[in-house]
DNA sequence: TGCATTTATATCGCACACGATATAATATTC
DNA sequence: GAATATTATATCGTGTGCGATATAAATGCA
């Protein structure tokens, strides 16, 4: 249909994707911080957390690119993990500039709690599971191209 | 098809809808940080100039709600504005503890300079309009289920 | 009218998030 | 093998983003 004029004003607040993205975003946020508060961690140490559950022993670049994210940003918040008890960093023995990091076993364990939480966290979006892996997908071509370009 | 058993790992990163949310927004404020870098502001006080482009005269609370941020965020972010000259903040006299934000003249004239944004954006991410919309609608419905229940 | 309650904004503390920069270890080049 | 370049992480400064709390103005109610 489109019956809009090419004169459609762009600057719209709620016209914009990234604003959607954006205020999406915060709900989120909202959600997990009510979730997390119970595991004593933030949304981005929880997403952390996620990458070391996968597989354990990455040096701090692996982290940074497996979440779109600087060091800048990683090495506090991986400190905090440290102090919190969750994780170990150790400079790598064959490369003393590489900061390993590994799982401890509080960190381990904490992966059982963590498991009831995307379930509770679907269950605030009243989405299918259909819906929530197309939009996923949208997103990560989003992103994917966003990335390219930046 | 759905050839996943139920007992697929939710905790996986790459299947998670809030981290493709995350990153993707990571990487739309990279762009928006590169776009906005000539005029001098971050994003979220691109959506409040935003917002009042649309319509001065507004109070704290009303930039808040519509925005979906705290009065905690919003107020240092107004006084950084108007130490940039973008907008004015004065109390209501009809109710002193309201405080109505207001374009200057340097706040009005920056829209001319913004128009060009959104299209730029746009083509950073390669996305069709009727893709973007689409996206757009989808991501609202997403918010409006997260803030009814949050 | 007087006092409790509500409302609007502000302050404080903490945790991201990143650009600019620093530092130390490794790799490269001659 | 010494000088240079690159790489990995860390430090610093600024700007969000929010929960807990403070404060002052307006409202409600006895």
């Amino acid at each position: 249909m489109n019956s809009q004029p090419a004169t459609k004003n762009l600057l719209k607040l709620d016209v914009q994707l990234c604003f959607a993205l954006y205020s999406t975003l915060l709900g989120i946020n909202k959600v997990y911080r009510k979730e997390l508060q119970a595991l004593n961690i933030t949304y981005p140490q929880y997403l952390v957390l996620l990458v070391l559950w996968e597989g354990d022993q990455l040096n701090v670049s692996e982290i940074c690119e497996r979440l779109f994210l600087e060091t800048t940003t990683l090495t506090p918040l991986l400190k905090r993990l440290e102090v919190r008890g969750l994780i170990k960093r150790q400079r790598s023995a064959s490369d003393e500039r590489q900061v390993i990091v590994t799982l401890t076993e509080e960190g381990q364990a904490l992966r059982a709690t963590a498991e009831k939480i995307p379930a509770c966290v679907a269950g605030n979006m009243n989405c299918s599971f259909e819906e929530i892996g197309a939009l996923r997908d949208q997103l990560v071509a989003l992103r994917t191209n966003l990335f390219k370009n930046a």
